[in-house]
RNA sequence: GCCCCAGUGGCGAAAUGGUAGACGCGGUAGACUCAAAAUCUAUUGUCGAGAGACGUGCUGGUUCGAGUCCGGCCUGGGGCACCA
């Protein structure tokens, strides 16, 4: 009996899959029905980590789980290979983002080969790729065309000393990640996709997206931030300054509390505020302060309010006696409802400091349930809460819901505005000053105006021959590339030379992936076919950003008759991280890395100086920390399945799974274990034993259960549990004696393994191919069918009732399974140990559940 | 601050309102071995010699019966955040 070996039988395995090209999803004839596994493409970062391995092995599970149901699946792999990395691998190291991206492609490639996933790579794409890309462009242009993109002034983070656009989360304490330099806001003009046309649908969509993880919905609506109010506008008292003849708009969402309007205020970058301060320098100077960058951020960090009474009055809607300063301030948003507010100090914790800041009035209007009207009062906490209008006129005595209906009523009746709905979400700014990523296919002429790259040039390629010397976009700084002839009026013309936001690219990589080959950007029929993707997996920090765009996209796309579909994901399930235990040096507190940890004397030490080393949390696996495993080291030394196993069976999917050394090599004996009853020679059926049929029975019975339990806990997403059942059916079969099995117990053994082979085999496939060839099983594990149970021998025959007295476990009974409860009853009250411990007692009631338990209440 | 989720052995965890702790890790004892590793066997929630009692963050409630359902609190995690 030789030991398993994952080092020989692994790539064996591998290389007659590949042979026998099974993983390639069939073509348009393929009669059985369509399923769509993907997993969230990786950045080719340079090599795989355990989270990559987590999430393909899941997403592994569920394609190889559904070819054995009989499915066409396709399962594709990518690169979402544009981005950062690239570029700054070029500054640090004068390698060009091309080759470092496609030389980190290969050996990634060939590390999630070698994870023996069911993958159909004759698919393969990157967003790198010219094909891939140039296609994007042709639907960006289109999308241009049809207004969704469009070019607008905007407030962007700017880093001072790269010469780049941050996006927010590059932003950290309001420095530049990589800079360190405080970041600054600057108007630039940038591309936009128009996200908030869809904003409605997205949110009515995700109501039907019930295969989704409420919680990433939830997510999502909250980022959309919908808000019902009034949008409506003051009308200026004495001057009305040129421009302003409509009045100046506000948004609220608590048009209840008009009657405890203090001020209204204005954005820094609202035109009335550009207005004033064209006249007003101290107006002029406020806005630049509220401008710059740093010392916004800190105005807001500390929560400080500031503002700048223009002089402007205007007058309350309901009583045009009443006047309102008019303030600019610099906790009001331009991008959000119009740019402007009224004020309501009472009810609003913001307008409250301002109030108090500015010495303006605070008059409270909303009444708490059991206040005296007399004597309540806001001091420094506005009251946000439920109540009873007062000192309001017509809107006196009702609650805030009927209050708010109320005064939408009479702004409408007066014609000064509308019941209206705004978003937080706003649109979608795609531009990029760096050199690796889609670039975008536009022409600007001096005459003419921006221009579309005419189809024939199409696509815009990346000029190979830059430099990344100095900080700054290289596309801007190439001798030739964005020199370019208009292509309206042949006239001396220039190329955009941002580049997409890498977002864009993997907002429909989904939809190529059901035909990359095409020449056009999607290929309906195939994309029909196949879409929307069945099931797809990937990590939770994707909720909003990937997920929303993705789904906007896929809308945008439709619209525009490339898709049918407006849903990109049906399924979506969202698996934990990796953790690992931390190390620090205890005197130092350097972090060590878990192969630099060793157990000396019952303490742990630095294994090369010998210095004690105190354990941390347990976090994501991270550089910085040093708490990673390489993947590569473990299939090294315990093989594939073994990781892929391990990966899974410790915590729920969705959970983060905590990596232990302890834990991978459970996952390896239980590789070995299984391998060993392969592969142990069935015992020739001599002298029976006298309980050889039972035995042999109660095996197919656990056989059946484990089939019917393991394909619950896959179509549950419970990998755990179903890993659970595994390894319980394998003690019990291996507490079996070999001898005496008889014909029976043979046969029952072989059935067993045979299903054992097929159930684990999306789990660990290789073993599964190594035990079916072991057990003779027809062709290869991955084209069985997945094992069907017999429901009768799935089921129980008989049954252990616990029996409860007055809901304690005082002992049980055995009966035949499915016994009518007023049968057990009296199976009960006959029963020996039942009567006993029924003495002195008079039995009330009796409660029992079938084949459950039963529970006396006695007293 | 607002919104959401989770608290179960030494650890990761399991449990359609019905025997809490399956399965794994770790521990303990034993077998094999000259010895160790590997492997195998037994055992392992706490208290108790035992019968048994007590145990799912705390606290009330619903129920014949609550880890599970409902209310209040505590702790941890996540998301959003001058969004009017």
């Amino acid at each position: 009996m030789a030991r398993y070996n994952p080092k020989e039988s692994e790539p064996k395995w591998r290389a007659v899959w590949d042979q026998a090209n099974v993983f390639a999803a069939g073509g348009p004839d393929d009669p059985r029905e369509r399923y769509y596994v993907l997993e969230m493409f990786p950045y080719p970062s340079g090599r795989i980590h355990m989270g990559h391995v987590r999430n393909y092995a899941l997403g592994d599970v569920v394609a190889r789980y559904k070819r054995a149901q009989g499915f066409n699946v396709l399962h594709p792999m990518g690169w979402d290979a544009f981005g950062m990395p690239a570029e700054n691998a070029a500054m640090e190291r004068g390698v060009h983002p091309k080759g470092w991206t496609y030389d980190n492609i290969a050996s990634m490639r060939a590390e999630l080969k070698r994870l023996g996933l069911s993958i159909d790579w004759s698919r393969e794409l990157a967003t790198c790729d010219p094909e891939y890309y140039g296609q994007q462009q042709r639907w960006f242009l289109m999308l241009w065309k049809r207004g969704l993109a469009y070019r607008k002034e905007g407030v962007v983070n700017w880093d001072p000393v790269d010469n780049t656009v941050l996006a927010n989360e590059q932003v950290i304490d309001g420095r530049g990640w990589r800079s360190g330099a405080p970041v600054e806001k600057r108007k630039l003009t940038q591309w936009f996709l128009r996200i908030t046309d869809y904003a409605d649908d997205l949110i009515e969509g995700l109501g039907q997206l019930d295969r989704w993880p409420d919680k990433v919905r939830l997510m999502q609506e909250n980022w959309i931030g919908r808000s019902k109010g009034l949008r409506f506008r003051f009308n200026f008292a004495g001057y009305t300054p040129t421009g302003f003849g409509e009045g100046l708009e506000v948004y609220t969402t608590r048009p209840d509390t008009l009657f405890g309007a203090s001020f209204v205020a204005v954005s820094p970058d609202h035109p009335l505020a550009q207005h004033v301060a064209v006249y007003h320098q101290d107006a002029a100077a406020f806005i630049v302060r509220c401008r710059q960058g740093g010392a916004s951020e800190a105005d807001i960090e500390t929560g400080e309010k500031l503002g700048f009474d223009t002089g402007l009055w205007v007058q309350h809607p309901f009583d045009p006696n009443w006047r309102l300063k008019v303030y600019i301030a610099n906790f009001v948003l331009m991008d959000y409802g119009t740019g402007a507010i009224f004020a309501c100090p009472a009810h609003d914790q913001r307008d409250l400091d301002f109030a108090r800041k500015y010495d303006l009035p605070v008059r409270p209007v909303v009444l708490p349930t059991g206040a005296d009207p007399e004597t309540f009062a806001v001091t420094n906490e506005a009251y946000t809460g439920p109540g009873r209008l007062f000192r309001s006129d017509f809107l006196n005595g009702m609650d805030v819901e009927t209050a708010k209906a109320e005064a939408i009523a009479r702004i409408e009746a007066q014609g000064l505005g509308r019941g209206a709905t705004v978003d937080r979400l706003r649109d979608w700014g795609v531009s990029r000053q760096r050199y690796w990523g889609c670039p975008i296919p536009v022409i600007y002429c001096a005459q003419c105006g921006p221009q579309p790259v005419p189809s024939e040039q199409l696509p815009v390629i990346l000029p190979d021959d830059v430099t990344f010397d100095r900080p700054g976009n290289p596309l801007l700084r190439h001798p030739t590339w964005r020199h370019v002839a208009c292509p309206a009026c042949g006239g001396a013309a220039e190329r955009e030379t941002d580049t997409l936001d890498t977002f864009v690219d993997s907002s429909w990589y989904f939809a190529r992936f059901t035909n990359p080959k095409a020449e056009a950007a999607i290929d309906k029929a195939a994309a029909d076919a196949w879409l929307p993707v069945d099931q797809y997996v990937g990590g939770i920090e994707h909720a909003v950003l990937h997920l929303l765009y993705a789904r906007f996209i896929t809308r945008a796309l439709k619209d525009e008759g490339l898709l049918s579909v407006s849903e990109p994901f049906a399924g979506l399930f969202t698996q934990g991280m990796v953790t690992h235990e931390t190390y620090r040096v205890d005197s130092d507190g350097r972090w060590v890395s878990p192969g630099e940890v060793e157990a000396r004397d019952g303490r742990l030490v630095e294994a090369a100086t010998g210095q004690p080393v105190v354990v941390g949390g347990v976090e994501k696996m991270s550089k910085s920390k040093k708490n990673t495993v390489a993947p590569e080291d473990i299939f090294d030394q315990y093989g594939v399945d073994a990781a892929r196993l391990f990966v899974m069976s410790d915590s729920p999917p969705e959970r983060d799974v905590q990596w232990s050394t302890g834990g991978v090599e459970g996952a390896f004996r239980f590789v070995n274990r299984v391998w060993a009853e392969f592969d142990s020679q069935p015992v020739a059926a001599g002298e029976a034993h006298s309980d050889a049929d039972e035995r042999a029975r109660a095996l197919r019975q656990a056989t059946h259960r484990l089939i019917k339990g393991v394909t619950e806990s896959i179509e549950g997403f419970r990998f755990n549990s179903g890993i659970a059942r595994l390894y319980e059916f394998l003690n019990v079969l291996k507490g079996l004696p070999a001898d005496g099995a008889g014909p029976a117990g043979l046969a029952a053994r072989q059935e067993a393994l045979g299903v054992l082979a097929r159930l684990i085999a999306p789990f660990t496939p290789h073993l599964a191919e190594e035990g079916w060839a072991r057990v003779g099983g027809e062709g290869l594990a991955v084209h069985a069918p997945w094992p069907v149970y017999d429901p009768a021998l799935a089921a129980d025959d008989e049954v252990v009732l616990p029996v409860q007295i007055n809901g304690k476990r005082r002992c049980e009974i055995r009966v035949s399974a499915g016994l009518e409860p007023a049968d057990v009853e009296k199976l009960i009250l006959a029963d020996e140990e039942v009567t006993r411990r029924l003495e002195g007692l008079s039995v009330r009631k009796i409660i029992v559940v079938k084949d459950r338990i039963v529970n006396i209440v006695a007293g």
